[in-house]
DNA sequence: TCGTTATTTCGACGGTACTGGAAATATGGG
DNA sequence: CCCATATTTCCAGTACCGTCGAAATAACGA
């Protein structure tokens, strides 16, 4: 994963209403959640979910699928994955400690 | 964890520059280094890295300590575990999936 | 005390984020 | 075709962020 990306990301779930709004989906688990009943549990206005939601999307933390007239929205755990991988890669990769990924301690 | 401390702590690490500094210090480990070498490293001006070290430091994902006139700066692996672990927590805890911490699965 | 090195604080500028009401759009039903 | 529901886009205002040069401060040695 590029560091840029995430930042992006890390940017992404920075902001309390936001982070509040993925980890809504994450409980949620695969099914996801139209937006509606993320506004409900979180009461908050449209417009704003919809901004939040969009930076989710872009920076491809969450999906969203079409139902006729809802939208699902979904935490895409492949990208949780990764990004708490490159967190915690490289951990004391130039000192060596218990964590490290490899056995390449001292 | 609380959510907003968490979403302070990733806003800290939204940003490129920081997320570089945060990395620089991961990759460390332990023993952390003198800022005058994160500055080296990473060629960004001394006041900005020090803007960057603040705001890193706030959060407590960083730590420093004064060894004379070096300080020496190091990332708070304590810090960084229960953040990941905040993003883990109640994976699907409304659903039930294979990643989720207990044995509450449907 | 004075000078030197290491680091932070100050000040300023341009840019971008967060919020939310109102209007626009999308989808399906009658 | 028109309506109702679900959601987004538009717009605007306030606030805060990121950057960095210059000046201030901290710590040490001579």
């Amino acid at each position: 994963m590029k560091l840029e990306q995430a930042a992006k990301q890390l940017e992404a779930l920075g902001n309390p209403t936001r982070l509040q709004v993925y980890r809504t989906l994450v409980r949620a688990g695969p099914n996801g959640l139209p937006v509606s009943r993320v506004q409900e549990k979180l009461g908050i206005p449209a417009s704003t979910l919809s901004h939040h939601l969009h930076r989710l999307i872009l920076t491809e933390l969450v999906t969203q699928e079409r139902q006729a007239t809802t939208l699902i929205c979904r935490a895409n755990y492949t990208a949780m994955d990764a990004l708490l991988g490159f967190l915690a890669e490289e951990c004391c990769a130039e000192a060596g400690c218990a964590a490290a990924s490899g056995e390449q301690a001292a």
